[in-house]
RNA sequence: GCCCGAGUGGCGGAAUGGCAGACGCGACGGAUUCAAAAUCCGUUGUUCGAAAGGGCGUGUGGGUUCAAGUCCCACCUCGGGCACCA
């Protein structure tokens, strides 16, 4: 391992730890693992079990977010994560885990597809050759993962589970009492067996063939529905919620989108909400994530309440029940179905005119919550159930019928919008809640509970009024909670409405009009009914294409119906299937799914890449992401990857890996036990007077201001990127530090989850350390290892065993910049003995090199090797500090007086307080500091620190 | 508007409530060199001072404490998420 070519200028000693040296040991290295297979993580069953290696080891699943290969390359802000991850891994290693790291890569989407429609080239060539490239340059950083396992979601033994995951998702229904899926027979069977009635009453022998079907469907936890989607013309595809920015464009490409009605394929993760709500109390997730994914499913508490009116009951949600005495009127979506039967002759006009106004202006232009609120009185009156009132009806858009039931009972004293609402219509308000007088004193107003005077509406805690009838008050203090539990109870006896929990999480609209994604494994017949198809015959492939493009459409083209490319092929489309009633003619499902769809569920199929028989051994599975202990989700030990997908990925994978958990085909409740949100790697961009970006390496800065080809340019904070020309790639930090420095350079910037901007003239920092260490190790002139068995210094000693310690934690805890620093510490002091004339003590360099190792692999297994080793360091037992070590004989105490550090004293550790209060008083600087003051207290923190208060 | 997260030297960043600025970059000075690069040694928060030494310093203003970058309250700025959600 140790034949490399010698630098090529004269000047540089033939050993020197240069780029061109690096690069050369970094090549050899990388082949090493490659024969020697280091990295292929044993399994205990299935195809790649070799149980005898699995035996005696702890267990460690490390995952990075799946990556889309993007045929722009790398640049040096992706593979921070991957870094992270595999110092992590080689960490454990070394601890004695037995590690299983892999990258595959989530092969399918939009950008493949929208190359291919622009050059005419398939997606898979293209696909094909970013992942090679994406391989290339992930070689070369000397990640040390299974490259076994490196699936694609586009590989036709990866899809053919996927359809085989949506086959089981369509073959389940969601059992309320059990909270959980169950297989769609056990529903038949309740339902024959008239355990579970139908919806009309009727039995279950009673009923048609289709009528039973219909039934069947619409319990499934995948179901066609022909409701309001996000139809994106720009892109040619519906898109999900999670899909559409807050602007009402798509997320990618940021194309207009609209609202239409359209027959998809929908999840009902809806059924899930709750689980997804409460099981995030057991992930090991940061905060922020988890808030993010209470805040989109959006659970809230409340009742229904029905208001009676001539033409039949109006059902409302609403979360303050207790305030339903300050309900003066009701407000309705434009497009709720009473509306019709509701509205008086007299104001027909009105609400027909203000409905169609409605419906034109986009849902965007109606959450433009800037807007003053509009709406139409239907003439209509409905009575408060709580106190008999006849309270007027009206429309109005801010009400939405996606929402709830699609219309609200207006509590204008206690609801901004409702206040909002009641002024601009001169609508009565009624006090349910005394506000406290800091509350009227804020507002500069007297105490009083006529809302005459009120500026706005109160929210919050406060003495209720105003809230009673025969049989049942609120009035006085009392709680919230107290307050709804009264109501609810009153009005569930008087069946006049019952507690109930809302979600603003939607089901997941699960079709794309699109090519390049999995086909769903589904068939119609002459009907139009939906079929499965039998798993037998999957996987469903993909048909070859010509010509990639949707037809062609404006993106504001709101109207036209799409045609998504499979449509177009007539001999894929129609196939013959016996689907228990003989050979019959069907026509396939003609969408295609998301790219959502494969990251559900990949992390599982790393652990059985190559099983042909099931998408995970259940052995297997239970290995590597069974729960550790009762109580325990189970799932991936360390998922690491940007905030970005907080919604998305996470919230879709969660819910299929939890279906397939009640289907018994996994043991874990959850796919991804701990989450770690690595930050980004940004840079500086820079532009001309005219607003051009300008190639951001060729930039000067002199003073405080920047200058590009003399000209003055203004400099900006961003993401790497083409247009802005400020992209370093990996590949050049390669040739021109080597992959060790880079890493390490990567690792050094800052903690891993924190967001960074990258500065190629730092590096250079990183490269002199590594230069140092390997000088202290190895002959620059003859490459001959210096180190050798002699004795050194106690304190120098002492150093190392501190160091282990602290790296130890560190990077266990993720903390890498702090494990470099201390390496560097060592490593400085180090170079100062040998500096003197000194030999390399191996006690010390030696551990140095393990510990270096999982940051810099290919520098510490070549440093291992020179040391005369003839293993691979990668599991080599990380060093142990000696506890005895880590404490010393004396310490340096700070002495301070009144908080202020005056003096320093060195005392031996064993010294009691009093002693030490007596050799700090004798202390000539403590002496002039206290010489005529008062001392008031003295504080001794032993071990570290006295302070003296003087007066 | 609501909810998160973050503000520390010229820059990236360290600091279980206990010596603020570890480590790295940059800058400055020195050694080596014909010279340069590389390497090695040293200085580097700011301010007053010739020096010894002192004052001030972690976004702003208050507070708790013997002691606050760290805890509490209010505010400012930046980044992110949600947004007429009943």
């Amino acid at each position: 391992m140790s034949a490399h070519e010698p630098p090529t200028s004269p000047s540089i000693p033939k050993f020197r730890y240069s780029a061109a040296l690096a690069s050369g040991i970094e090549a050899q290295w990388q082949d090493y693992w490659q024969q020697h297979r280091t990295f292929e993580a044993p399994n205990p069953a299935g195809p790649l079990a070799e149980p005898q290696k699995v035996a005696g080891r702890p267990k460690l699943f490390v995952v990075d977010m799946f990556p889309y290969p993007s045929g722009a390359g790398l640049h040096v802000g992706h593979p921070l994560g991957y870094i992270g991850t595999d110092v992590y891994s080689r960490y454990k290693r070394m601890k004695g885990f037995n590690v299983l790291h892999a990258l595959g890569y989530d092969s399918f989407g939009l950008p493949a597809e929208q190359h291919a429609i622009a050059t005419g080239v398939h997606p898979r060539t293209n696909t094909d050759a970013n992942i090679s490239n994406m391989r290339r340059q992930l070689r070369r950083l000397g990640l040390g993962h299974d490259d076994r396992r490196s699936v694609c979601t586009t590989d036709e033994d990866f899809y053919k589970w996927t359809q085989w995951i949506f086959l089981q998702i369509h073959g389940s229904w969601f059992d309320t009492d059990a909270r959980r899926a169950r297989p769609i027979n056990d529903l038949v069977d309740e339902f024959s067996s008239g355990r579970r009635s139908t919806p009309d009453g009727r039995s279950w022998s009673d009923l048609s063939n289709d009528e039973r079907a219909d039934i069947i469907d619409s319990h499934r936890l995948v179901y066609l529905s022909d409701a309001p989607v996000n139809w994106c013309p720009g892109l040619g595809t519906i898109l999900a919620n999670e899909e559409v920015t807050a602007e009402g464009r798509s997320d990618i490409g940021n194309y207009p989108v609209f609202k239409r009605n359209m027959r998809q394929w929908t999840m009902r993760i809806t059924a899930y909400a709750d689980r997804l709500i409460d099981d995030l109390d057991r992930l090991d997730w940061p905060e922020p994530i988890k808030l993010m994914q209470r805040n989109w499913i959006g659970r809230s508490e409340g009742a229904r309440v029905r208001f009676a009116t001539q033409v039949g009951d109006i059902e409302v949600f609403t979360t303050r029940p207790d305030t339903l005495f300050g309900a003066t009127f009701m407000v309705l979506s434009p497009e709720h179905p009473l509306v019709e039967s509701l509205t008086t002759t007299e104001q027909r006009t009105l609400v027909n005119q203000y409905r169609a106004e409605a419906a034109a202006a986009g849902d965007t232009a109606r959450m433009d919550d800037s807007r003053e609120k509009t709406g139409v009185f239907t003439g209509a009156y409905a009575t408060n159930p709580v106190n008999g009132a006849a309270i007027p009806v009206w429309i109005a858009d801010y009400v939405l019928m996606g929402y709830g039931t699609g219309a609200i009972m207006a509590v204008p004293s206690g609801d901004q919008r409702d206040f909002d609402f009641a002024r601009r219509f001169d609508l009565s308000i009624v006090a349910t809640q005394m506000p406290p007088d800091s509350w009227f004193e804020q507002h500069g107003i007297e105490p009083s509970v006529s809302c005459a005077m009120w500026p706005e509406a109160f929210v919050g805690e406060g003495t209720y009024v105003n809230s009673a009838n025969n049989e049942v008050t609120l009035d006085g203090p009392r709680s919230m909670a107290d307050a709804k539990s009264i109501i609810n109870t009153w009005l569930a006896e008087h069946n006049l409405g019952e507690p109930t929990v809302t979600y603003k999480l939607r089901d997941w609209l699960f079709s794309r009009q699109r090519y390049w994604g999995e086909p769903f494994p589904i068939v119609y017949d002459d009907d139009g009914r939906a079929h499965a198809v039998p798993l037998s015959e999957l996987p469903v492939l993909l048909p070859e294409l010509d010509d990639f493009r949707p037809q062609a459409l404006d993106p504001d083209d709101a109207v036209t119906e799409p045609i998504p490319p499979l449509a177009r092929v007539e001999h894929w489309r129609t196939v013959t299937l016996d689907l228990g009633d003989g050979p019959r003619s069907y026509r396939r499902e003609v969408n295609v799914m998301p790219q959502w769809a494969g990251s559900c569920w990949y992390e599982v199929r790393y652990l059985d890449p190559t099983n042909t028989t099931s998408f995970v051994d259940s052995e297997v599975e239970k290995y590597w992401m069974g729960p550790s202990a009762p109580g325990h989700t189970g799932g991936v030990d360390l998922y690491v990857g940007g905030v970005e997908h907080a919604v998305l990925h996470l919230l879709y994978s969660r819910f299929w890996h939890k279906v397939l958990y009640d289907l018994g085909h996994v043991s874990s409740e959850e796919p991804f036990h701990r989450l770690f949100n690595q930050g980004y790697i940004q840079a500086y961009a820079y532009r001309d007077a005219r607003g051009q970006a300008v190639p951001a390496h060729e930039v000067i800065e002199a003073n405080g201001s920047y200058s590009w080809n003399g000209e003055a340019v203004t400099r900006e904070y961003g993401k790497m990127g083409k247009s802005l020309k400020n992209i370093v790639t990996p590949d050049e930090m390669y040739d021109e530090y080597g992959a060790d420095t880079f890493r390490l350079y990567e690792m050094s910037m800052g903690p891993l989850e924190v967001s960074r901007p990258w500065n190629t003239r730092d590096v250079i920092g990183m490269q002199r350390f590594l230069q140092r260490f390997w000088r202290n190790v190895v002959d620059e002139d003859t490459g001959a290892c210096k180190a050798q068995d002699v004795t050194c210094p106690e304190e120098l000693r002492r150093h190392l065993h501190k160091c282990i310690a602290g790296v130890d934690s560190d990077m266990d805890g993720l903390k890498f910049n702090t494990a470099i620093s201390k390496l560097i510490e060592l490593n400085n002091e180090l170079t100062q003995w040998i500096n003197a004339g000194n030999a390399t003590p191996r006690e010390i360099v030696e551990p140095m090199v393990q510990m270096i190792a999982p940051l810099c692999p290919h520098f510490g297994e070549e440093l291992w090797r020179r040391l005369g080793h003839q293993e691979s360091i990668t599991f080599v037992p990380f060093p142990v500090a000696d506890p005895a070590l880590l404490v010393s004989d004396t310490i340096e105490l700070p002495v301070q007086i009144n908080g202020k550090v005056r003096s320093r004293l060195v005392v031996s550790a064993s010294t009691g307080e009093q002693e030490v209060i007596d050799a700090v008083m004798a202390d000539e600087k403590v002496r002039t500091a206290t010489n005529g003051k008062q001392i008031v207290k003295t504080i001794v923190v032993p071990g570290r620190m006295v302070n003296i208060v003087i007066k």
